[in-house]
DNA sequence: GTGACAATGGACCAGTAGGTCCATTCTGGC
DNA sequence: GCCAGAATGGACCTACTGGTCCATTGTCAC
Protein backbone atom coordinates (compact mmCIF):
# COMPACT_ATOMS: atom_id res chain seq x y z
CA UNK A 1 0.00 0.00 0.00
CA UNK A 2 1.33 3.61 -0.50
CA UNK A 3 2.17 6.19 1.70
CA UNK A 4 -1.01 8.35 2.27
CA UNK A 5 -0.32 11.89 3.31
CA UNK A 6 -2.83 14.02 6.00
CA UNK A 7 -4.87 15.64 3.04
CA UNK A 8 -4.93 11.69 1.58
CA UNK A 9 -6.51 10.25 4.22
CA UNK A 10 -8.73 13.03 5.29
CA UNK A 11 -9.73 12.11 1.09
CA UNK A 12 -10.26 9.02 1.71
CA UNK A 13 -11.88 8.64 4.75
CA UNK A 14 -14.38 11.59 3.16
CA UNK A 15 -15.68 8.53 0.53
CA UNK A 16 -15.74 6.09 3.14
CA UNK A 17 -18.42 8.19 4.76
CA UNK A 18 -20.40 9.38 1.55
CA UNK A 19 -20.63 6.04 0.20
CA UNK A 20 -21.49 4.87 3.69
CA UNK A 21 -24.21 6.68 3.24
CA UNK A 22 -24.93 6.65 -0.31
CA UNK A 23 -24.96 2.51 -0.09
CA UNK A 24 -27.17 1.80 3.14
CA UNK A 25 -29.73 4.23 1.89
CA UNK A 26 -29.90 2.51 -2.10
CA UNK A 27 -27.97 -0.87 -1.40
CA UNK A 28 -24.80 -2.06 -3.36
CA UNK A 29 -26.15 -2.39 -6.34
CA UNK A 30 -28.37 0.57 -6.73
CA UNK A 31 -25.26 2.45 -6.12
CA UNK A 32 -22.77 3.57 -9.03
CA UNK A 33 -19.55 4.77 -8.57
CA UNK A 34 -20.36 7.25 -9.90
CA UNK A 35 -22.87 8.67 -8.01
CA UNK A 36 -20.09 8.01 -5.27
CA UNK A 37 -17.95 10.37 -6.85
CA UNK A 38 -20.46 12.91 -7.35
CA UNK A 39 -21.25 12.66 -3.73
CA UNK A 40 -17.99 13.36 -2.97
CA UNK A 41 -16.86 16.06 -5.07
CA UNK A 42 -13.75 13.49 -6.10
CA UNK A 43 -13.06 12.24 -9.68
CA UNK A 44 -12.75 8.07 -10.61
CA UNK A 45 -8.98 8.38 -10.22
CA UNK A 46 -9.28 8.86 -6.53
CA UNK A 47 -11.80 6.27 -6.03
CA UNK A 48 -9.01 3.73 -7.55
CA UNK A 49 -6.57 5.43 -5.94
CA UNK A 50 -7.77 4.45 -2.68
CA UNK A 51 -9.45 1.88 -3.37
CA UNK A 52 -7.29 -0.64 -5.98
CA UNK A 53 -9.65 -2.99 -5.71
CA UNK A 54 -12.71 -0.80 -7.40
CA UNK A 55 -15.70 -1.48 -5.63
CA UNK A 56 -15.50 -4.36 -3.67
CA UNK A 57 -12.49 -2.48 -1.75
CA UNK A 58 -14.86 0.44 -0.59
CA UNK A 59 -17.40 -2.15 0.12
CA UNK A 60 -15.47 -3.99 2.54
CA UNK A 61 -14.27 -0.84 3.78
CA UNK A 62 -17.52 0.96 4.36
CA UNK A 63 -19.13 -2.48 5.93
CA UNK A 64 -16.57 -2.12 8.50
CA UNK A 65 -17.23 1.52 9.20
CA UNK A 66 -21.06 0.93 9.01
CA UNK A 67 -20.19 -2.20 11.83
CA UNK A 68 -18.33 0.13 13.96
CA UNK A 69 -21.00 3.28 14.14
CA UNK A 70 -23.37 0.76 14.87
CA UNK A 71 -21.30 -1.16 17.61
CA UNK A 72 -20.56 1.97 19.06
CA UNK A 73 -24.12 3.17 19.57
CA UNK A 74 -24.82 -0.23 21.84
CA UNK A 75 -22.34 0.65 23.99
CA UNK A 76 -21.59 0.33 27.24
CA UNK A 77 -24.69 -2.12 27.16
CA UNK A 78 -23.07 -4.45 24.30
CA UNK A 79 -20.20 -4.86 26.21
CA UNK A 80 -21.81 -5.70 29.79
CA UNK A 81 -24.97 -7.58 28.84
CA UNK A 82 -24.55 -9.61 31.93
CA UNK A 83 -27.69 -8.46 33.74
CA UNK A 84 -31.36 -7.76 32.93
CA UNK A 85 -31.21 -4.34 33.22
CA UNK A 86 -28.56 -4.12 30.64
CA UNK A 87 -30.67 -6.27 28.42
CA UNK A 88 -33.30 -3.31 28.85
CA UNK A 89 -30.46 -0.81 28.11
CA UNK A 90 -29.07 -2.37 25.34
CA UNK A 91 -32.51 -2.79 23.80
CA UNK A 92 -33.06 1.17 24.02
CA UNK A 93 -29.82 2.02 22.48
CA UNK A 94 -30.94 0.17 19.18
CA UNK A 95 -33.43 1.43 19.23
CA UNK A 96 -32.66 4.98 19.75
CA UNK A 97 -29.53 4.52 17.07
CA UNK A 98 -31.56 3.38 14.79
CA UNK A 99 -34.73 6.04 15.26
CA UNK A 100 -32.07 8.50 14.75
CA UNK A 101 -30.95 7.73 11.71
CA UNK A 102 -32.24 9.54 7.94
CA UNK A 103 -33.83 6.35 6.36
CA UNK A 104 -34.73 2.99 7.68
CA UNK A 105 -32.76 0.02 6.93
CA UNK A 106 -30.43 -2.63 8.07
CA UNK A 107 -27.01 -2.30 6.70
CA UNK A 108 -25.34 -5.26 7.39
CA UNK A 109 -27.54 -7.68 7.24
CA UNK A 110 -29.74 -6.32 4.38
CA UNK A 111 -26.37 -5.99 2.15
CA UNK A 112 -24.97 -9.33 3.18
CA UNK A 113 -28.60 -11.00 1.40
CA UNK A 114 -27.88 -8.91 -1.87
CA UNK A 115 -24.42 -9.56 -1.86
CA UNK A 116 -24.67 -13.53 -1.53
CA UNK A 117 -26.07 -14.18 -4.69
CA UNK A 118 -23.57 -11.38 -7.15
CA UNK A 119 -20.43 -12.13 -4.38
CA UNK A 120 -20.48 -14.84 -2.14
CA UNK A 121 -16.99 -13.91 -1.08
CA UNK A 122 -17.51 -10.57 -0.15
CA UNK A 123 -21.07 -11.26 1.24
CA UNK A 124 -19.47 -13.68 3.63
CA UNK A 125 -16.77 -11.03 4.47
CA UNK A 126 -20.15 -8.96 5.90
CA UNK A 127 -21.16 -11.79 7.04
CA UNK A 128 -18.39 -11.99 9.60
CA UNK A 129 -19.34 -8.60 10.53
CA UNK A 130 -22.64 -9.64 11.65
CA UNK A 131 -20.94 -12.81 13.32
CA UNK A 132 -19.14 -10.44 15.58
CA UNK A 133 -21.90 -8.62 16.61
CA UNK A 134 -23.76 -11.52 17.08
CA UNK A 135 -21.05 -12.77 19.65
CA UNK A 136 -21.52 -10.05 22.09
CA UNK A 137 -25.33 -10.81 22.75
CA UNK A 138 -23.86 -14.54 22.72
CA UNK A 139 -20.60 -13.78 25.15
CA UNK A 140 -23.44 -11.61 27.57
CA UNK A 141 -25.16 -15.01 27.65
CA UNK A 142 -22.53 -17.07 28.10
CA UNK A 143 -21.65 -15.11 30.85
CA UNK A 144 -25.21 -15.07 32.68
CA UNK A 145 -25.59 -18.42 32.15
CA UNK A 146 -21.89 -19.05 34.14
CA UNK A 147 -23.46 -16.44 37.05
CA UNK A 148 -26.87 -18.70 37.43
CA UNK A 149 -28.76 -16.19 36.18
CA UNK A 150 -30.20 -18.81 33.43
CA UNK A 151 -31.33 -21.81 33.78
CA UNK A 152 -28.84 -24.33 33.70
CA UNK A 153 -29.66 -26.20 30.34
CA UNK A 154 -30.27 -22.82 28.77
CA UNK A 155 -27.78 -22.45 25.21
CA UNK A 156 -26.54 -19.25 25.00
CA UNK A 157 -25.99 -19.94 21.26
CA UNK A 158 -29.31 -20.54 20.14
CA UNK A 159 -30.70 -17.75 22.47
CA UNK A 160 -28.47 -15.34 20.91
CA UNK A 161 -29.13 -16.23 17.52
CA UNK A 162 -32.98 -15.90 18.18
CA UNK A 163 -32.63 -13.02 19.58
CA UNK A 164 -30.28 -11.83 16.62
CA UNK A 165 -32.61 -12.72 13.96
CA UNK A 166 -35.60 -10.64 15.93
CA UNK A 167 -33.31 -7.88 15.79
CA UNK A 168 -32.69 -8.54 11.84
CA UNK A 169 -36.01 -9.22 11.26
CA UNK A 170 -37.37 -6.25 13.11
CA UNK A 171 -34.93 -3.95 11.32
CA UNK A 172 -36.09 -5.24 7.77
CA UNK A 173 -39.61 -4.80 8.80
CA UNK A 174 -39.03 -1.04 9.94
CA UNK A 175 -37.40 -0.57 6.70
CA UNK A 176 -39.73 -1.70 4.44
CA UNK A 177 -42.84 -0.15 7.21
CA UNK A 178 -40.57 3.37 7.55
CA UNK A 179 -41.57 2.88 11.64
CA UNK A 180 -39.91 1.97 14.49
CA UNK A 181 -42.97 0.03 15.56
CA UNK A 182 -41.58 -3.27 14.37
CA UNK A 183 -38.21 -2.98 15.51
CA UNK A 184 -39.55 -2.27 19.24
CA UNK A 185 -42.49 -5.68 18.92
CA UNK A 186 -39.31 -7.72 17.84
CA UNK A 187 -36.93 -6.65 20.38
CA UNK A 188 -39.50 -6.43 23.39
CA UNK A 189 -40.41 -10.36 22.25
CA UNK A 190 -37.15 -11.27 22.15
CA UNK A 191 -36.34 -9.85 25.60
CA UNK A 192 -39.50 -11.95 26.97
CA UNK A 193 -38.46 -15.07 25.60
CA UNK A 194 -34.99 -13.87 27.05
CA UNK A 195 -36.53 -13.71 29.80
CA UNK A 196 -38.19 -17.69 29.98
CA UNK A 197 -34.75 -18.95 30.05
CA UNK A 198 -33.91 -17.12 33.31
CA UNK A 199 -33.16 -18.63 36.37
CA UNK A 200 -36.62 -19.66 38.23
CA UNK A 201 -37.81 -21.79 35.80
CA UNK A 202 -41.71 -20.22 35.65
CA UNK A 203 -41.94 -20.44 32.09
CA UNK A 204 -41.55 -23.52 30.34
CA UNK A 205 -39.85 -24.21 27.34
CA UNK A 206 -41.38 -25.62 24.01
CA UNK A 207 -39.22 -28.71 23.74
CA UNK A 208 -38.83 -30.29 20.02
CA UNK B 1 -53.54 -7.84 -23.37
CA UNK B 2 -53.56 -9.87 -26.19
CA UNK B 3 -54.72 -13.23 -26.17
CA UNK B 4 -52.47 -15.71 -25.37
CA UNK B 5 -52.88 -19.36 -27.02
CA UNK B 6 -52.37 -22.56 -24.64
CA UNK B 7 -48.74 -22.80 -26.07
CA UNK B 8 -48.30 -19.32 -24.96
CA UNK B 9 -49.22 -19.58 -20.97
CA UNK B 10 -47.11 -22.62 -20.98
CA UNK B 11 -44.48 -20.70 -22.16
CA UNK B 12 -45.30 -17.64 -20.08
CA UNK B 13 -45.25 -20.01 -16.97
CA UNK B 14 -42.12 -21.67 -17.86
CA UNK B 15 -40.70 -17.77 -17.92
CA UNK B 16 -42.38 -16.85 -14.51
CA UNK B 17 -41.24 -20.08 -12.88
CA UNK B 18 -37.25 -19.95 -13.97
CA UNK B 19 -36.70 -16.50 -13.41
CA UNK B 20 -38.32 -17.10 -9.74
CA UNK B 21 -35.84 -19.72 -8.55
CA UNK B 22 -32.90 -17.10 -11.09
CA UNK B 23 -33.70 -14.08 -8.85
CA UNK B 24 -34.04 -15.60 -5.57
CA UNK B 25 -30.98 -17.27 -5.67
CA UNK B 26 -28.81 -14.47 -7.31
CA UNK B 27 -31.38 -11.18 -5.92
CA UNK B 28 -32.85 -9.04 -8.54
CA UNK B 29 -30.08 -7.12 -9.55
CA UNK B 30 -28.04 -9.93 -9.81
CA UNK B 31 -30.17 -11.31 -12.56
CA UNK B 32 -29.91 -10.08 -15.80
CA UNK B 33 -32.60 -10.63 -18.76
CA UNK B 34 -30.05 -12.15 -20.54
CA UNK B 35 -29.75 -14.88 -17.36
CA UNK B 36 -33.58 -15.40 -17.87
CA UNK B 37 -33.41 -15.76 -21.46
CA UNK B 38 -30.71 -18.45 -21.44
CA UNK B 39 -32.60 -20.05 -18.29
CA UNK B 40 -36.03 -20.41 -19.85
CA UNK B 41 -34.52 -21.14 -23.64
CA UNK B 42 -36.79 -18.62 -24.40
CA UNK B 43 -35.72 -15.22 -26.97
CA UNK B 44 -35.18 -11.72 -25.61
CA UNK B 45 -38.73 -11.11 -27.79
CA UNK B 46 -40.77 -13.63 -25.69
CA UNK B 47 -39.86 -12.14 -22.69
CA UNK B 48 -41.18 -8.51 -23.46
CA UNK B 49 -43.90 -10.04 -25.35
CA UNK B 50 -45.45 -11.64 -22.14
CA UNK B 51 -44.36 -8.72 -19.73
CA UNK B 52 -44.54 -5.66 -21.88
CA UNK B 53 -43.20 -3.80 -18.55
CA UNK B 54 -39.72 -5.90 -18.65
CA UNK B 55 -37.88 -6.41 -15.94
CA UNK B 56 -40.61 -4.49 -13.66
CA UNK B 57 -43.55 -6.89 -14.20
CA UNK B 58 -41.61 -10.25 -14.44
CA UNK B 59 -40.69 -9.34 -11.33
CA UNK B 60 -44.03 -8.45 -10.09
CA UNK B 61 -44.96 -11.74 -11.60
CA UNK B 62 -42.87 -14.03 -9.95
CA UNK B 63 -43.25 -11.99 -6.26
CA UNK B 64 -46.53 -13.12 -6.75
CA UNK B 65 -45.63 -16.43 -7.25
CA UNK B 66 -43.59 -16.97 -4.45
CA UNK B 67 -45.92 -15.77 -2.35
CA UNK B 68 -48.46 -18.52 -3.20
CA UNK B 69 -45.65 -20.84 -3.14
CA UNK B 70 -44.78 -20.15 0.37
CA UNK B 71 -48.21 -19.28 1.44
CA UNK B 72 -49.62 -22.58 0.06
CA UNK B 73 -46.48 -24.54 2.47
CA UNK B 74 -48.23 -22.84 5.41
CA UNK B 75 -51.46 -24.35 5.00
CA UNK B 76 -53.62 -25.46 6.45
CA UNK B 77 -51.98 -23.88 9.57
CA UNK B 78 -51.49 -20.84 7.89
CA UNK B 79 -55.82 -20.13 8.21
CA UNK B 80 -56.34 -21.97 11.45
CA UNK B 81 -54.10 -20.29 13.88
CA UNK B 82 -56.52 -20.25 16.69
CA UNK B 83 -54.98 -22.77 18.46
CA UNK B 84 -51.63 -23.36 20.25
CA UNK B 85 -50.93 -26.74 18.22
CA UNK B 86 -51.71 -24.67 14.99
CA UNK B 87 -49.11 -22.34 15.62
CA UNK B 88 -46.41 -25.56 16.45
CA UNK B 89 -47.72 -26.74 13.33
CA UNK B 90 -47.45 -23.81 11.67
CA UNK B 91 -43.95 -23.54 12.66
CA UNK B 92 -42.78 -26.76 11.50
CA UNK B 93 -44.16 -26.18 7.86
CA UNK B 94 -41.87 -22.56 7.68
CA UNK B 95 -39.17 -24.80 8.46
CA UNK B 96 -40.01 -27.71 6.34
CA UNK B 97 -40.45 -25.72 3.22
CA UNK B 98 -37.64 -23.38 3.60
CA UNK B 99 -35.25 -26.71 4.50
CA UNK B 100 -36.64 -28.09 1.35
CA UNK B 101 -35.81 -25.09 -0.88
CA UNK B 102 -32.60 -25.60 -2.78
CA UNK B 103 -31.15 -22.17 -1.75
CA UNK B 104 -31.81 -20.92 1.60
CA UNK B 105 -33.01 -17.19 1.58
CA UNK B 106 -35.70 -15.15 2.12
CA UNK B 107 -37.29 -14.14 -1.10
CA UNK B 108 -39.77 -11.67 0.04
CA UNK B 109 -37.93 -9.80 2.44
CA UNK B 110 -34.80 -9.72 1.04
CA UNK B 111 -36.38 -8.41 -2.25
CA UNK B 112 -38.06 -5.66 -0.50
CA UNK B 113 -35.19 -4.58 1.04
CA UNK B 114 -32.82 -4.58 -2.48
CA UNK B 115 -35.50 -2.76 -4.46
CA UNK B 116 -36.59 -0.09 -1.51
CA UNK B 117 -33.37 1.92 -3.16
CA UNK B 118 -33.97 1.49 -6.35
CA UNK B 119 -37.69 1.57 -7.08
CA UNK B 120 -39.79 2.33 -4.49
CA UNK B 121 -42.62 1.52 -6.32
CA UNK B 122 -42.07 -1.82 -6.83
CA UNK B 123 -40.94 -2.57 -3.20
CA UNK B 124 -44.15 -1.06 -1.95
CA UNK B 125 -46.18 -3.88 -4.27
CA UNK B 126 -43.63 -6.51 -2.96
CA UNK B 127 -44.16 -5.48 0.63
CA UNK B 128 -47.93 -5.83 0.16
CA UNK B 129 -47.36 -9.55 -0.58
CA UNK B 130 -45.69 -9.42 3.02
CA UNK B 131 -48.47 -7.22 4.55
CA UNK B 132 -51.16 -9.82 3.52
CA UNK B 133 -48.82 -13.00 5.05
CA UNK B 134 -48.33 -11.00 8.16
CA UNK B 135 -52.41 -10.84 8.49
CA UNK B 136 -52.71 -14.32 8.89
CA UNK B 137 -50.64 -14.50 12.01
CA UNK B 138 -52.32 -11.32 13.22
CA UNK B 139 -56.03 -13.07 12.11
CA UNK B 140 -55.45 -15.96 13.72
CA UNK B 141 -54.58 -13.83 16.64
CA UNK B 142 -56.99 -11.35 17.01
CA UNK B 143 -59.38 -14.80 16.80
CA UNK B 144 -56.78 -16.25 19.68
CA UNK B 145 -57.70 -12.96 21.72
CA UNK B 146 -61.49 -12.81 21.17
CA UNK B 147 -61.81 -16.44 21.80
CA UNK B 148 -60.33 -15.65 25.26
CA UNK B 149 -57.06 -17.59 24.67
CA UNK B 150 -54.66 -14.07 24.65
CA UNK B 151 -54.96 -11.70 27.70
CA UNK B 152 -57.12 -9.11 27.11
CA UNK B 153 -54.29 -6.61 27.15
CA UNK B 154 -52.76 -8.81 24.42
CA UNK B 155 -52.41 -6.68 20.65
CA UNK B 156 -52.89 -9.01 18.25
CA UNK B 157 -50.99 -6.20 15.94
CA UNK B 158 -47.92 -5.89 17.77
CA UNK B 159 -47.60 -9.21 18.16
CA UNK B 160 -47.91 -10.47 14.76
CA UNK B 161 -45.71 -7.98 13.87
CA UNK B 162 -42.63 -9.44 16.41
CA UNK B 163 -43.53 -12.91 15.11
CA UNK B 164 -43.21 -12.24 11.48
CA UNK B 165 -39.52 -10.34 12.23
CA UNK B 166 -38.34 -13.26 13.84
CA UNK B 167 -39.23 -15.34 11.07
CA UNK B 168 -38.11 -12.86 8.37
CA UNK B 169 -35.12 -12.51 10.64
CA UNK B 170 -34.95 -16.06 10.88
CA UNK B 171 -34.76 -16.65 7.17
CA UNK B 172 -32.34 -13.76 6.73
CA UNK B 173 -29.81 -15.36 9.28
CA UNK B 174 -30.66 -18.69 7.56
CA UNK B 175 -29.48 -17.75 3.94
CA UNK B 176 -26.34 -15.95 5.17
CA UNK B 177 -25.54 -18.88 7.69
CA UNK B 178 -26.17 -21.58 5.13
CA UNK B 179 -28.34 -23.16 8.27
CA UNK B 180 -31.45 -24.10 9.32
CA UNK B 181 -31.10 -23.44 12.85
CA UNK B 182 -31.44 -19.66 13.24
CA UNK B 183 -34.46 -20.14 11.60
CA UNK B 184 -35.57 -22.42 13.92
CA UNK B 185 -34.58 -21.03 16.76
CA UNK B 186 -36.24 -17.97 15.84
CA UNK B 187 -39.20 -19.48 15.98
CA UNK B 188 -39.11 -21.11 18.72
CA UNK B 189 -38.01 -17.86 20.47
CA UNK B 190 -40.78 -16.17 18.96
CA UNK B 191 -43.10 -19.09 19.97
CA UNK B 192 -42.07 -18.72 23.54
CA UNK B 193 -42.61 -14.54 23.69
CA UNK B 194 -46.35 -15.33 21.72
CA UNK B 195 -47.36 -18.62 24.81
CA UNK B 196 -46.26 -15.30 27.18
CA UNK B 197 -48.98 -13.10 26.04
CA UNK B 198 -51.60 -16.65 26.92
CA UNK B 199 -54.34 -15.76 29.32
CA UNK B 200 -53.63 -17.41 32.52
CA UNK B 201 -50.97 -14.13 34.01
CA UNK B 202 -49.93 -16.32 36.86
CA UNK B 203 -51.44 -19.36 36.98
CA UNK B 204 -49.93 -22.51 35.68
CA UNK B 205 -49.55 -22.72 31.96
CA UNK B 206 -50.90 -24.84 29.81
CA UNK B 207 -49.89 -28.45 28.59
CA UNK B 208 -48.65 -28.34 25.12
C1' DG C 1 -56.56 -24.28 -47.15
C1' DT C 2 -56.08 -19.87 -45.76
C1' DG C 3 -55.62 -15.79 -43.42
C1' DA C 4 -55.20 -13.22 -39.04
C1' DC C 5 -52.62 -13.11 -35.41
C1' DA C 6 -49.85 -15.28 -31.70
C1' DA C 7 -45.17 -17.12 -30.92
C1' DT C 8 -40.45 -16.96 -31.72
C1' DG C 9 -35.52 -15.76 -33.02
C1' DG C 10 -32.10 -12.74 -32.81
C1' DA C 11 -29.84 -8.54 -34.61
C1' DC C 12 -29.58 -4.22 -32.97
C1' DC C 13 -29.46 0.12 -29.98
C1' DA C 14 -28.48 3.61 -26.49
C1' DG C 15 -27.21 4.10 -21.80
C1' DT C 16 -24.44 3.02 -18.08
C1' DA C 17 -21.63 0.13 -15.38
C1' DG C 18 -16.90 -0.73 -13.51
C1' DG C 19 -12.38 0.09 -14.57
C1' DT C 20 -7.82 1.97 -17.02
C1' DC C 21 -4.69 5.54 -18.20
C1' DC C 22 -2.08 9.52 -18.49
C1' DA C 23 -1.28 14.33 -17.83
C1' DT C 24 -1.29 17.75 -14.38
C1' DT C 25 -1.09 19.75 -9.76
C1' DC C 26 0.05 19.56 -5.00
C1' DT C 27 2.99 18.15 -0.56
C1' DG C 28 6.54 17.62 2.29
C1' DG C 29 11.25 16.03 3.60
C1' DC C 30 15.71 17.45 2.48
C1' DG D 1 13.94 25.62 -3.78
C1' DC D 2 13.83 21.03 -5.37
C1' DC D 3 11.92 16.91 -6.69
C1' DA D 4 10.04 12.14 -5.73
C1' DG D 5 5.97 10.70 -5.11
C1' DA D 6 1.20 11.46 -3.62
C1' DA D 7 -3.23 13.64 -5.09
C1' DT D 8 -6.27 14.82 -8.60
C1' DG D 9 -9.01 15.50 -13.04
C1' DG D 10 -11.20 13.57 -16.54
C1' DA D 11 -11.07 11.39 -21.15
C1' DC D 12 -11.50 6.96 -22.54
C1' DC D 13 -12.41 1.79 -22.99
C1' DT D 14 -15.00 -2.47 -22.95
C1' DA D 15 -18.64 -5.29 -21.25
C1' DC D 16 -23.09 -5.69 -20.43
C1' DT D 17 -27.61 -3.81 -19.23
C1' DG D 18 -32.65 -3.26 -20.25
C1' DG D 19 -35.15 -2.55 -24.13
C1' DT D 20 -36.72 -2.12 -29.41
C1' DC D 21 -37.69 -3.94 -33.84
C1' DC D 22 -38.66 -6.69 -37.61
C1' DA D 23 -38.66 -10.95 -40.11
C1' DT D 24 -40.01 -15.65 -39.74
C1' DT D 25 -42.60 -19.59 -38.08
C1' DG D 26 -46.49 -21.76 -35.86
C1' DT D 27 -51.54 -22.06 -34.57
C1' DC D 28 -56.22 -22.30 -35.11
C1' DA D 29 -61.07 -20.72 -36.30
C1' DC D 30 -63.50 -20.61 -40.30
Amino acid sequence: MAMLTSKGTATRARIVEAATDLVLARGVGGTSLNDIRAGTGTSKSQLFHYFPGGKRDLVRALAGLQTERVLDAQRPFLDTLDTWEAWDGWRDSVVAHYSSQPSWGCPIGAMTSELIGSDPVLAAEVAGHMDRWRGYLQAGLTRMLAAGRLRADADPETLALATFASLQGGLLLAQSMQSAKPLEAALDAALIALRSAAQPPSARRRAR
